[in-house]
DNA sequence: TTGGTATTGAAAATCATTCTCAATCTCAGG
DNA sequence: CCTGAGATTGAGAATGATTTTCAATACCAA
């Protein structure tokens, strides 16, 4: 078995670098449960579910930025007695207290990926929905020079590209 | 009486530099209806009138990036019969066709300017909802080798500054 | 003037998101 | 292991923005 990250970890408060413990499917149960009790919440069946959904479709079907119709529907598969109410509820629990990030593109439906380490936006394909993410430095300075310039303390910005994929560029026109 | 600029100018069919006409009350009615044959389609009391009313709230009121709302409450004012879709969908066309740019923040409700000869993109007030607009070089290119890295032909980009503006920063907290 | 279309207003439909509330569940304390 | 105060849940209704539908009406080329 691979090493690998406990979900979420660079978000829960931080602990002795020896007491950091390898994950494993055994016990991403209790890790769950840590991040529920970390944002001061109950632990309940459908918590626990929509969070390992959530995990599953990013480290599984490598599926970041999903709506919470998608999450909704995968918790459905599992158990359909959880309420579509519940997954959004939590999902913007999870997104006050930051272990999840919401991405507004447009006047689409927002998105949600688990939150990264470093801050990133997005460039998204118009065609396929294809989404790649990237950090500029260069771009972020100049976001808060523009800001001082005009006076402003900077909270935050939106900053998403549009465009056709490589892939996209070489099929023809959809329609 | 002080030369001014024909509205929408920079976007209709380019003519003669001789040609270009001063603009005054007298044939604003002209300009407008230049502008709806322009986007082909047939003039009506309604379509002047929404033209006009976003006309002056930029020209006259200082307000750029209204709402449909607020655009529909100011052609209400003068003429009650007008509807919300009418409102609605001429917005649509003007957009279509460029003599208006659609700007959507975050998650809130669409907002509409004349289009500038340059694009720009905005600083907004969290607190107050002041808008700032601005024009930056170095961001742009930035963003296009972004897309470039990717391999992605960029076709657009949403870039959005929220934060707190000085007048803001001096009053205590809202809440 | 007139007829074939385009346009209009009112209302209903969509869509994402949020709220309401009675029934149910969780868990700290006994 | 109980219990009860309070948190959580699911269904459906409410909200708010936007879009569509459709019969009545207006535009304008001929
Ligand atoms: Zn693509
Ligand atoms: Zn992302
Ligand atoms: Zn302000
Ligand atoms: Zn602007």
């Amino acid at each position: 078995m691979s090493k690998t990250i406990p979900p979420f970890s660079h978000l829960l408060p931080r602990q002795n670098e020896s007491e950091i413990i390898k994950f494993d499917e055994r016990n991403q149960t209790d890790d769950f449960k840590k991040i529920i009790r970390a944002m001061g919440l109950k632990i309940t069946e459908q918590r626990m579910l929509i969070l390992r959904c959530l995990h599953d479709a990013e480290v599984q079907s490598g599926e970041r930025h999903v709506t919470a119709q998608e999450l909704f529907e995968k918790v459905a598969a599992v158990d359909s007695s959880v309420g579509f109410a519940t997954v959004y509820r939590f999902l913007r629990n999870l997104a006050e207290k930051k272990f999840v990030t919401e991405v507004r593109m447009g006047g689409q439906s927002s998105r949600y990926e688990l939150t990264t380490q470093h801050h990133h936006d997005h460039l998204t394909c118009t065609s396929c929905g294809k989404i790649c993410e990237f950090e500029n430095p260069k771009i972020e300075k100049l976001q808060s020079q523009v800001a001082d310039h005009f006076g402003f303390i900077l909270t935050s910005h939106i900053l998403e590209l549009y465009g056709l994929c490589p892939s996209c560029q070489a099929k023809p026109p959809v329609k």
